[in-house]
DNA sequence: ATAGTCTGTTGGGTAACCCTACAGTCAAGG
DNA sequence: CCTTGACTGTAGGGTTACCCAACAGACTAT
């Protein structure tokens, strides 16, 4: 299949999934056309793009995910292994939450003051 | 000032000084040595530079922090807008949290199912 | 023959810096 | 006096995961 099928099929962009291949994620076959190449996609690399995106939910980067879709298949992750790491995660996605809330925090009282100054101004010119 | 102690006293690299300076939003003085210039910056881009990093929490961008220095002095955000743009910031910060909460869910579903597995291969093994 | 839709590559842009390499300046020490 | 070290500068590439525009060949339908 074409490019275009593939970018329609998994919900993303051409220049999304040329990306992917670009980083050895995904591969495709050179379809002749004339004096030019299309690139021409076994319809297996949907599930190769399901699982990077999936990777991608768990926080990898797409980097990390190459090793990880070869490790697919031979030498995979331990039980063990995949605990730790599905542990580091939720520390990182906790300490994303706890900036997040420092944020929010911050911004709530600054709204606040805000909203009493608007109220003054309201009552001033009532 | 020079450029290392600026840094230093901000708690920044003296790149992002740099980068600061090469988005306009503070400006030095050449300093010439020999050939050559140094930056040399006003004590009060210290307080400047207070105020990207305020502005910068509360989510604005680089780009968008120019105008907004510019504005200090001259026409400014009413209350109004103030509230409204923080209200914008604060529904951001809820989306943001609430992705993180399904990637969090998520990654805690799995990393149960996980650990089950590895309790299993525990017992077996016992 | 031509218009429209597909495909390709190339190159630049995004955000906020970080890092390396190369080089001039200047003060202190041998 | 010269060298060393700590400081400064610019230039250019890297990061992340793509997006977008330009230009052009391929293919189908009219």
């Amino acid at each position: 299949m074409l490019i275009n099928e593939v970018a329609r099929i998994a919900g993303m962009s051409k220049d999304g999934i040329r990306h992917y291949e670009e980083m050895g994620l995904i591969a495709s076959s050179p379809r002749q056309a004339g004096s030019r190449f299309y690139r021409d996609y076994d319809p297996a690399v949907l599930e190769v793009i399901e699982q990077i995106r999936q990777a991608q939910r768990l926080g990898f980067s797409l980097k990390e995910i190459g090793p990880l879709l070869k490790a697919h298949g031979s030498a995979r992750l331990t039980p063990e292994e995949t605990v730790a790491f599905l542990q580091d995660r939720l520390v990182a996605i906790h300490e994303k939450q706890a900036a997040l809330r420092e944020i929010e925090e911050f911004i709530s009282e600054k709204l606040e003051r805000y909203r009493r100054v608007v109220d003054e101004l309201e009552k001033a010119s009532a």
